[in-house]
DNA sequence: GGATCGCTGATTTTT
DNA sequence: TCAGCGATCC
């Protein structure tokens, strides 16, 4: 069990008694923790504050109840939100057992959904090979629902609609539930029925969207008693993770598989109010704050001892979320040896060029002091404000990624090939049929796609079979009747080789007969080889699986980057994305009234949206270990023009003791007071007491206006871009190339994106 | 089927 | 500003 005390070292506090051997992995644990752990019978909630070790606490004490014989590992429900933190607890889980963890109900919400489904599929009219739709065939379903109701798209966007429909979701509302109050948001109440279609739409598809998960299964749970009872018999206990983000028909499906008659609900659910950051995604922290009413006599644990941060860190972040309103109340007190540390510091700066030479600055400056770049992170509001740092990283040579880019599933040839896929395991998935049946072309156009729906329509059969029926009768001719008669053939002699040649050599061959690869194999697009190499790693993924079934409930559910190895990286991402992760070193720029806190949620959302984007600066904040560095800058170019801008009133409420003012703006009284907010709201803006910045610290990162560089591009030269492919340059302008490329078009570029050849 | 034009809108996105 | 779309034309 050596590997167990390794894996509990990493910020744990000294025992103080030598533990009986077999219960070691409780004695590294403090009070509160231990607490949370042993607390075994009856609701528990453990308000767990960032940084105080809420997954050691939920994977030990999965452990206890498994070492401690209560349970077998069947007997467990373990529910958390990402894939990744479903993978991280099965294999800490696993460290603890000393073996692997295997036969656990331990997933994300949604995966272990499916998984129910699968079983009960019938009785919402599915049968277990349902397909699981992605976004895409979410959109392009309901456009179709939409054109037959003749309901106008340009007046009412399809994303419009198919949100309304989500939120309905992930609030438990079935068509049937839906009042006609309810309805008139959207559409002048037209949609209510659009979604009642949509439904009937995806039954005849045998398919689900993600909400359908959760709604399908909690509606069996709440009308089938006798499988309700079923899972009751099974699960003992059951651990939520990350309970603050639940949505309504989350928390209704925990509930009917807690509450049982004769009491007992053995359910611990770990969460932090403080931390709740998706509301707009439907979360609801009411769930949390109420935990204590739905399971009466529930115990709360509070963790606060935080092992990540500095004190001023802790300090900072403690300070801001204390404006916020009802909240369960935690403080975070340090629970690290190094309870001094650097102040956080707030930069004031010029213009965002110049933020983004000040991080930049300090990276660089922080790299020659052996700090690895995978320890620096830039957290922004919004994605595209990442674009300026890539531009300055890209200039200084530091390496970096963006997490949260286009993911490995989202790409079209994959979508491509798994639609491929799609056909083979499940005839009737009309959508998947639909995206490639032109795909290579086929001479597929709208009149023959037109017949083949009216025939599906008026014989009640998926598209595949109403091909099959047109090319029976003879009504397709020509080119389109050979090359769909090709198709088919295709589809049944993967079908055959499924179950005899296995389900990896199947869909190589699929892809071969059908032309997908050839297709691209015959492109001259630059980004052809790349998108080969794509699908070459698809089919070699594909092995990992028992089956093709296996194998798409996987990329249905687990939708994520496979990132490329740990390279030394400086790491560039939104706050939601940083949540649950740390790093040494955090930026956190743009913190700007309209932009953090974002204008559109405050006039949205109000004071709610407000407390929900301080609840975002508390998250951003937490993520440091070491340092973190505010800032914001006076003025900003949104879309065309330049704007001044008023510094975040988030700064303003940090804790003066624990932080350093820097920068090189003088941002005077009068301009704080008088300036416009950078997108006209109607929130009223805080008439809070300034903080007035008027450092005249002239810091180190500052530089003189970057001296302009001629290229050493000539005029002519060969090129080739990693994005556009080879291209010849037409002119240049100082560091810029106009480049016109062989395949992308013209374009202008900075020189030291694109490398000379030959 | 592909190129071109013009309009629009522009946070966050665990599954 | 600019990308991403739908409509329109060849």
């Amino acid at each position: 069990m050596t590997d167990v005390t390794d894996l509990l070292a990493d910020s744990a506090p000294v025992p103080a008694l030598a533990p009986p051997p077999a219960m070691d992995y409780l004695v590294s644990l403090n009070a509160e923790q231990r607490e949370a752990v042993e607390t075994i019978d009856g609701p528990l909630l453990v308000l767990a504050g960032a940084g105080t070790g809420k997954t050691r606490v939920l994977t030990t004490r999965f452990a206890h109840i498994l070492l401690s014989g209560r349970a077998f590992p069947g007997q467990v429900l373990a529910v958390t939100f990402t894939n990744k933190a479903a993978r991280e607890m099965r294999e800490r889980v696993g460290h603890l057992l000393g073996r692997p963890a295997e036969g656990l109900w331990l997933g994300t919400f949604h995966a272990l959904c499916a998984r129910m489904l699968r079983r009960h599929a019938e009785y919402v009219g599915l049968t277990s090979s349902f397909s699981i739709l992605d976004t895409d065939d979410q959109i392009r379903l309901l456009k179709q629902v939409m054109e037959a109701r003749r309901i106008d798209a340009k007046r009412w966007p399809p994303q419009g609609l198919m949100g309304v429909i989500q939120r309905w979701k992930d609030r438990g509302l079935t068509p049937a539930a839906i009042t006609a109050a309810e309805d008139s948001e959207f559409g002048g109440g037209a949609a209510r029925g659009a979604y009642a279609d949509y439904q009937a739409r995806l039954v005849q598809l045998n398919a689900t969207d993600f909400g359908d998960l959760m709604l399908h299964m909690t509606e069996i749970l709440r009308t089938r008693p006798d499988v309700l009872a079923q899972y009751h018999r099974a699960f003992r206990y059951i651990l939520v993770d990350e309970y603050q983000d639940t949505n309504t028909v989350q928390y209704l499906w925990l509930r009917l598989l807690a509450k049982r008659e004769g009491g007992g609900a053995n359910i611990c659910c770990v969460g932090d109010d403080d931390q709740s950051i998706y509301s707009w995604r439907g979360a609801e922290v009411e769930n949390i704050l109420r935990f204590e009413k739905d399971f009466p006599g529930a115990r709360i644990v509070r963790l606060e001892r935080n092992y990540r941060s500095t004190a001023p860190i802790l300090a900072a972040a403690s300070g801001l979320i204390a404006h916020n309103g009802g909240r369960l109340g935690k403080t975070l007190r340090p629970g690290r040896a190094d309870t001094t540390g650097e102040r956080v510091v707030v930069a004031s700066v010029w213009d965002s060029d110049e933020e983004a030479r000040m991080v930049g600055g300090r990276m660089e400056s922080l790299h020659r002091d052996n700090h690895p770049l995978s320890e620096m992170a830039v957290l922004v509001r919004a994605g595209f404000q990442t674009r300026a740092f890539e531009e300055r990283l890209i200039t200084l040579g530091l390496p970096y990624r963006v997490i949260g880019g286009l993911r490995f599933y989202e790409r079209a040839e994959i979508r491509d090939a798994i639609a491929y896929m799609r056909v083979v395991s499940q005839p009737a998935d009309d959508l998947a049929f639909e995206r490639i049946i032109n795909l290579p072309r086929r001479g597929v156009g709208d009149a023959t796609l037109q017949a083949l729906h009216h025939e599906a329509r008026a014989a009640q059969v998926p598209l595949t079979v109403a091909v099959q029926r047109l090319l029976d009768s003879g009504a397709l001719k020509g080119r389109v009747r050979e090359q769909l008669n090709a198709l088919m053939g295709c589809f049944m002699r993967a079908r055959d080789a499924l179950g005899r040649d296995g389900h990896v050599s199947a869909v190589g061959t699929l892809l071969d007969e059908t032309g997908y690869t050839g297709m691209w194999q015959s492109s001259k697009s630059p980004e052809a080889p790349g998108r080969l190499d794509n699908l070459k790693e698809l089919v070699r993924a594909l092995a990992d699986f028992e089956s093709l079934g296996g194998f798409l409930e996987h990329v249905s559910l687990v939708m994520e980057n496979e990132e490329s190895a740990n390279a030394d990286r400086v790491n560039l991402m939104t706050i939601h994305g940083a949540k649950g992760l740390e790093f040494d070193t955090v930026f956190l720029p743009g913190w700007e009234e309209g932009i953090f806190p974002s204008q559109r949620t405050l006039d949205e959302g109000g004071n709610k949206g407000l407390e929900e984007e301080r609840r975002l600066a508390y998250v951003a904040i937490t993520r440091a270990r070491l340092r973190a560095i505010i800032s914001h800058a006076a003025n900003r170019r949104i879309y065309a023009n330049w704007q001044s801008a008023i510094p975040s009133r988030f700064i303003e409420e940090l804790p003066d003791a624990h932080i350093e003012i820097t920068g090189s703006a003088s941002l005077a009284r009068e301009q704080r007071m008088s300036a416009p907010p950078v997108f006209g709201g109607q929130f009223p803006l805080t008439a809070k007491r300034p903080r007035v910045m008027e450092a005249t610290v002239i810091a180190a990162w500052e530089q003189p206006p970057r001296p302009k560089r001629e290229t050493a591009i000539a005029v002519g030269a060969r090129v080739f871009h990693q994005k556009f492919g080879p291209g010849t340059v037409r002119a240049t302008d100082e560091d810029r190339l106009e480049i016109e490329f062989d395949h992308a078009g013209t374009k202008r570029l900075m020189d030291s994106y694109v490398e000379q050849v030959g």
